[in-house]
DNA sequence: CTTTCGTCCTGACTGC
DNA sequence: TGCAGTCAGGACGAAA
C-alpha cells in the first residue's frame, strides 16, 4: 500500500534509473484500465528525455525535457518495475522503453493505479488530480497552526480528516494510524478539537513518522531496482498498524492494541494512551 | 456547502 | 485438497 514514504522511495529509485535517458516508446497493453490513459500520451512522451523524477502527495512526477510531466499513482498494488518482466507479466499494463535498454513496467494487479499527463509544469499546479491537494507534510507550509486551521470546524473523526488529501497530502491508512499513536490522540476524537499544542504535536508526529519511514525505505533502494520490483517496505515495523491484540509498545495497559472500523477502514490504536 | 457511502479489483488469506 | 467467502485500500462521484 504505497503511501507518501513509499512513493518517495520509488521516486528516488526511478530518478536514478531514468534521469538523462530518452523515452523510446510507451506501450499500452490493455484498454480497460480504470482511468484510461490520456489521448496521445504515447506520442507526447515519445523521444522525450527524463530530466527528473519527483513526487506530490502520492503521485510520482516524471519530468520530461519539454517541460511536460508524466504522472503516476500506484493505487494499492501498483508498481513501477525496472528491468525484467514482473512475474508472468499478466499485470504489466504499460511498458515504457528507454535508451540503454532500460524498461519500466507499470504493473498493477488491482488496477487502482493510474497514469496521467500534464503538458507543462505550469499546468501541473492546476492539474485536476493535483489541484485541491493539501500541503506536503514534509514541506514548509505544514505545521501546527496550518493543520489546526484545516481541521477547524470539521465534525468528522480525526482519523477520517487526516485521510482527506485536502487536509494534508500523502497520508494513507497506515501512516494516519501511526501518527495518531505517536501524537497520543484518539482516532475517534472530533477533528475540530485538535488545536494549539495538540495540533503542533500531531504535525510533528506526522513529520517524524514519515521521515523515519523514508529513511527505512531508502535503505532498501538497492532492492527496489532489482527485476523483482520488490520494495521491501512491507518489512516496516509498525507500532499499531496491523497489531490488533498485541501489547502497546508505549504503555503497560495490558489491553493491547484495539482495532475498530471507521469509514469502512480499519483503525488500530491504544485506547489508554490515545485520547 | 459538508459528510458519508458505494464502487471498482484481485491476490492473499481464513475456515469448513 | 478444494472451494467459497472475506478482507485490504485510494480516488472519485453520487447521495444524504
Amino acid at each position: 500500500m504505497p503511501e507518501l514514504p513509499e512513493v518517495e522511495t520509488v521516486a528516488r529509485g526511478l530518478e536514478r534509473a531514468l534521469k538523462g535517458r530518452r523515452i523510446l516508446s510507451l506501450r499500452l497493453n490493455r484498454a480497460d484500465l480504470r482511468w484510461p490513459l490520456p489521448a496521445g500520451l504515447a506520442d507526447a512522451v515519445q523521444a522525450q528525455r527524463v530530466v527528473a523524477v519527483g513526487r506530490r502527495a502520492k503521485y510520482l512526477l516524471v519530468h520530461l525535457e519539454a517541460g511536460s510531466v508524466l504522472l503516476a499513482h500506484l493505487g494499492m498494488s501498483g508498481r513501477l518495475v525496472i528491468g525484467g518482466a514482473s512475474g508472468d507479466g499478466r499485470h504489466d499494463h504499460v511498458v515504457i522503453t528507454l535508451e540503454d535498454g532500460v524498461v519500466v513496467r507499470f504493473n498493477d494487479a488491482r488496477r487502482f493505479g493510474l497514469l496521467d499527463y500534464a503538458p507543462t509544469v505550469a499546468a501541473l499546479e492546476s492539474h485536476p488530480r493535483l489541484k485541491g491537494l493539501g500541503p506536503e507534510p514534509l514541506g514548509n507550509q505544514f505545521n501546527g497552526p496550518a493543520l489546526a486551521a484545516s481541521l477547524a470546524g470539521k465534525k468528522t473523526p480525526l482519523k477520517a480528516a487526516l485521510l482527506d488529501q485536502r487536509v494534508v497530502a500523502g497520508l494513507g491508512n497506515i501512516y494516519v494510524c501511526e501518527s495518531l499513536y505517536y501524537a497520543n490522540l484518539s482516532p475517534r476524537r472530533l477533528a475540530r478539537t485538535v488545536t494549539g499544542a495538540r495540533a503542533e504535536t500531531l504535525a510533528q508526529a506526522i513529520r517524524d513518522v514519515l521521515q523515519r519511514a523514508i529513511a527505512a525505505g531508502g535503505s532498501s533502494l538497492r532492492d527496489y531496482v532489482q527485476a523483482t520490483g520488490e520494495l521491501g517496505y512491507f518489512q516496516h515495523h509498525w507500532a499499531v498498524y496491523g497489531k490488533e491484540g498485541k501489547p502497546c509498545p508505549g504503555c503497560d495497559c495490558g489491553k493491547g492494541i484495539r482495532r475498530i472500523v471507521q469509514s469502512g477502514r480499519s483503525t488500530f490504536y491504544c485506547a489508554r494512551r490515545q485520547r
